[in-house]
DNA sequence: GCGACAG
DNA sequence: ATCTTGTCGC
């Protein structure tokens, strides 16, 4: 893929971030044949919600490991249009830099909007790691090819890791340490947590209803 | 050829 | 990711 290879080398692996008063979380969810982005913006480190945006396309794209910027990409930079805050931050549901040819989601969407990004997903797509300790803030590093890709952080003792890795203009380091600092008492950080719910409402996509005391 | 494989 | 209720575990 030509694209990745032409992108990759506009990733910065540098802090390029001023004070962060604001962090956006990002997810997509899909149904039938549409992708529905939400963006949420939070306070930091606060953690208030600050503004939501949602956007739906038509599918275009299959899931292809390696390939999900294809994706989700379209409809995520649709709902970032509908922002009227830029965030100071993103973290993305999926990985940074820990990608086979170096641009996942979070560097290929984050050199796009250029803003600092960084890539927080939920399992391994690359790479070889040793087990975190289980006490939420432990972390090893996730290797790939003989280089740091990332870190392999537990946020929630008894809980899976979540990988972390560089996205855009931040370090690796400062990525850890702000994706630990938007985790509250759930594994994942309070961003992607608040938009994976924004994105699964409407569209008919049922919210589970609130079971009434009586049935209890 | 076989296994791995973000969401 | 999505199709989906009850159920296993602390």
């Amino acid at each position: 893929m030509s694209i990745q290879e032409r992108l990759r080398h506009k990733v910065v692996t540098v802090n390029v971030l001023g004070p962060v008063r604001t962090v956006a979380g990002v997810d997509i969810g899909f149904r039938h044949n549409l992708a529905r982005a939400a963006v949420v913006v939070l306070s930091y480190p606060d953690l208030a919600m600050e503004e939501r945006a949602t956007a739906e396309l038509p599918i275009q794209f299959p899931y292809v490991p390696g390939l999900l910027a294809f994706r989700e990409a379209p409809a995520t930079l649709a709902a970032f249009e509908k922002l009227a805050v830029i965030p100071d931050l993103v973290i993305f549901d999926g990985q940074g830099l820990a990608h086979p040819r170096r641009l996942g989601i979070a560097s290929h969407v984050g050199v796009l909007l250029d803003l600092p990004s960084i890539g927080c997903a939920k399992s391994r797509l690359c790479g070889e790691h040793q087990e975190p300790g289980n006490e939420p803030g432990a972390w090893s590093w996730l290797y790939d090819q003989g280089e740091v890709i990332g870190a392999v952080v537990r946020s929630k003792a008894d809980a899976d890791p979540l990988f972390v890795s560089i996205g855009h203009k931040i370090d690796l380091p400062t990525a850890i340490h702000y994706v630990l600092s938007c985790c509250r008492n759930n594994r994942l950080p309070e961003t992607t947590r608040l938009a994976h719910l924004a994105a699964g409402e409407a569209h008919g996509m049922d919210q589970p209803r609130q079971r009434s005391l009586f049935e209890l």
